[in-house]
DNA sequence: GCGGTTAACTTAAGCGGTTAACAAGCCTTT
DNA sequence: AAAGGCTTGTTAACCGCTTAAGTTAACCGC
């Protein structure tokens, strides 16, 4: 018969490889039930003296609760979805950037996934997330107007930013006055004397006109200058493309309206491909206000969103969803902010 | 006593609210086991016709397995944790947005995560991923020589891309050749008659000494020529700040080479400010080759590490370690290319 | 006609937590 | 002194899926 000292199995104490200690672990280490530690590593339903017994036995055996368990069981995470309609895009860059910060500052993660401008892929990524059991998801759509949308924001809260949703039921919204930007800029350029004006709007694949289409055709109309639509890839290389193709027209318009900074960035590398040079030969007007901007040569003259407030009201209206609060304004309209600078002049 | 008509409780074919199916509802649905189903979705084990009739009857009810229930219990999702040491810096973005891309492309999620520069964080998020249960980390570390990594590899796949990770264990890396590319650029500067540089490094709180301040000093002791070493924070405008210091000081070095095109256009915003111009007054070099370097005026020499190039091989490694492949070549070292633009001149 | 495979399922035990419901002990009330 | 109310725990049923092990029944060679 074998001695004590042959007995099989682990000894106390010995780690087991590759393992984490678990939640029955700390009920055995104190003597109480898995419920009772549950509780207490959540500062509920019982005495002082347990809770603090079960904190110190859970950081001497270096317990840490699986999020994926408490997920299943719980229906809750600590983080937050953030959906990146086109992170091509320079702008959104920035926003994910800065929205991910600020969450990081509340104790938060974002998990950032991005749909790469294809307004399909961006639906299954949010059901993706849904299932994910993120708490929230911050989106910054590439089809706002999608059917999909609605049985998104029934499962969990969806807080948008950049575009209008299609559906009422988010837990808020963070958009820009569109309208109001696409005026302020037409009526600049229509003041320093531009009558024809070439407007570079985002190509997005399958995705319905957007509402902006229609606000610069309006403006246009309404200031009584020739505005031309030309659809644009977001991405720095094949904006130079387009841009080069215009600028090389017969009759090039006097002025480039970009709906992005990246895209402006492309007209400044055509036109400088084409020696002309931006400000006196042809003006350009941005749209987002991407910090580059203002190194280029000369400085994009832009529209200014106020990128940090929107990541910061973004977060905060999705924190205040995830916590139940009310918040008094769910939808908060962001003024265009012209920012004057070198690059759109007199005509 | 109730009729039929009053039965409590729900009625068939009534749907639940906000409720999705269960594989235990195909299972009833079907007249089978779960276990079953749940072989059959997989096509394992069962026999053709069970396979399409289990398939049929999934899609009549419009089942969709739920990933973290999966995921507890398979232990295996199949999304990529990719974790950014510092979101703020431009080029970082670029290779987030690609590597996801290329993730995507390949079928997979990739969660995005933002250490925000802080090597503490980055650890903790690392961590978090972990217990995600992504099937691999794909990381541009903020701090490569911390000590936690090893414990992280051995928990899954890390795939290292920038900085070379303290742990032997990583599943592959994709890592600059620092010297080599530090040496060019010193090498390119003194061809050029430079022989005071400012060299403009990040800075990242506690990191320890990177490696890269090392190969400086050598290279300019080699050269002989002074490099005095600048740490920078990556956002922009702190970098113009720091810039403005030193090209107003007494007797600015003739060039700046920076470690990364983000400062480097703090240095463009500076001298601008400065009535400087890049080039004539002062040379600069950065490192990364952001799209949007050779929009500036003039454009920005920098040293091209192929971003896509990286992006893919990371993504390729990532996928093989998932995959249980064996690949021939687990550490790639990417080669820098110069790519000689007009913002350094010979003095 | 009998042991030995094999194909096709079923059973049931997890994965690691959460949480409703219940129980025991002690303190008030009336 | 019995009834009610807290406080502090416990029990056990999930959450929705995976998977090792077990069960049938058909098939096979000899």
């Amino acid at each position: 018969m074998p001695t004590m000292w042959t007995c099989p199995g682990r000894l106390p104490g010995m780690a087991r490889p590759n393992k984490r200690t678990t939640l029955r672990e700390v009920a055995e280490a104190t003597g109480l039930s898995t419920a009772a530690v549950s509780y207490a590593l959540r500062g509920k339903h019982v005495s002082k003296e347990t809770e603090e017994r079960v904190r110190k036995a859970a950081a001497e055996l270096g317990y840490e609760a699986d999020p994926i368990a408490r997920a299943l069981a719980s229906g809750r995470t600590s983080m937050v979805g953030v959906l990146a309609g086109d992170l091509q895009d320079l702008w959104q860059q920035q926003l994910m950037a800065a929205i991910g910060r600020e969450l990081l500052a509340g104790d938060r993660y974002a998990l950032i996934l991005d749909a790469g401008g294809d307004p399909d892929r961006e639906l299954k990524l949010a059901k993706q997330l849904r299932d994910q059991r993120v708490d929230a998801l911050l989106v910054s759509p590439v089809n706002p107007s999608a059917e999909g949308w609605a049985a998104i924001a029934d499962a969990l809260p969806v807080v948008a930013v950049g575009d209008s949703l299609s559906t009422a039921r988010t837990a808020g919204q963070v958009i820009f006055d569109n309208r109001a930007g696409i005026d302020s800029v037409l009526e600049y350029l229509y003041g320093l004397g531009h009558r024809r004006v070439t407007v570079l709007t985002p190509t997005r694949p399958s995705t319905p006109d957007r509402p902006a289409d229609v606000y610069v055709r309006e403006a246009a109309e309404r200031l009584g200058l020739r505005a031309e639509l030309v659809p644009c890839p977001q991405e720095l290389g094949e904006a130079t493309v387009v841009a080069r193709r215009l600028l090389d027209g017969p009759r090039p318009a006097t002025a480039v309206f970009c709906f992005s900074d990246s895209l402006a960035y492309g007209v400044y590398a055509a036109a400088a491909e084409a020696s002309l040079s931006v400000g006196r030969d042809v003006s350009v007007v941005g749209f987002d206000d991407h910090p580059v901007s203002r190194v280029l040569t000369p400085p994009l003259t832009t529209v200014d969103w106020g990128l940090s407030e929107i990541a910061a009201e973004a977060a905060r209206l999705t924190v205040a969803a995830i916590e139940g609060k009310r918040v008094r304004k769910k939808r908060i309209l962001c003024a265009p902010r012209m920012s004057e600078r070198g690059s759109a002049v007199r005509v």
